[in-house]
DNA sequence: CATTATTAGTTGACATAGTCCACAAAAAAG
DNA sequence: CTTTTTTGTGGACTATGTCAACTAATAATG
């Protein structure tokens, strides 16, 4: 852990450089007049449902007050309805409406053709060492996020 | 390009994976009281001094009105100064004051230490096949980024 | 060199995103 | 039952970012 400076220079190019892709990819995936953490909860809803408002809060780590005003909001747009739970009142199962299908299934394709664009000039030979340099990394980093930073 | 499904979901599944790794370790570059952007900010001048506001504009997609509130904040803080140059009385020349530097200092301290805690139980051969992947991704991905998104 | 176009920077007004706190209703724990 | 916790909501606020208009200075062009 010593003459790892050289190294700790690549990692930070390399987030510096990865965050301007996410970047990129999130200005596009969106488009849809809806924000990235819209976004990001239409998504996980369509994942998971039906769910309660808490565990996106969870899962997504956004605040409880937050949270409830954008699932009023897309409440409101027809994207989602609520019902409230028959054995625990305080509880509201949130699922997507048919609208809200239809941009959750926009939202994917959007995503997915903006990972086909991001490899599009390449093998496959070299889109499957892509692969396995992204599966490495999340093999060797993911096992400590929680515990170490 | 048909049968990718599955490497599509790979990708995406890295990309939120990453993306909660570079939100974990912007969190904690922080806490200096300063936010992300500025950061951001104080890192690029610290790189590049002296520069001047239209730089940093482009080299970090900031709204110029942005930019030159909180080059007026950090100059207020005593962050850095300003002077106007000789050869072009529009421009200021930008540096940061020792103050400056000492901040640069910490914030560039304190992410080498995130990315080495997130390293830290690792040997360094695994250090190695990272460092290795990252770079693989960023030669293949690196080149096309503003041609195709 | 006089006019026009560009560039650098600033400001006001606004929009979007996110946070903090307090609260009420329901449920769980004691 | 009483206390504590969980779920969700709303008010008030801060932070972050955007848009358009404007000045001053310089560069480009007829």
């Amino acid at each position: 852990m010593n003459n790892n400076k050289q190294l700790i220079t690549t990692i930070r190019q390399f987030n510096r450089f990865y965050a301007n892709i996410l970047g990129l990819l999130d200005q596009h995936v969106l488009n849809t007049g809806y924000s990235l953490t819209e976004a990001r909860i239409i998504l996980e809803i369509g994942f998971i449902q039906p769910c309660i408002a808490n565990q996106l809060v969870d899962k997504l780590t956004i605040d409880r007050s937050y949270m409830s005003r954008i699932i009023t909001k897309l409440s409101n747009d027809g994207i989602l309805s609520k019902e409230t739970s028959t054995t625990d009142n305080r509880i509201s199962l949130i699922h997507l409406t048919s609208k809200g299908m239809t941009l959750f299934n926009q939202l994917n394709e959007r995503s997915d053709e903006q990972i086909m664009k991001l490899l599009h000039d390449l093998s496959q030979e070299e889109i499957a060492e892509i692969h396995n340099a992204m599966l490495l990394i999340q093999r060797k980093l993911g096992g400590d996020l929680h515990d170490t930073i």
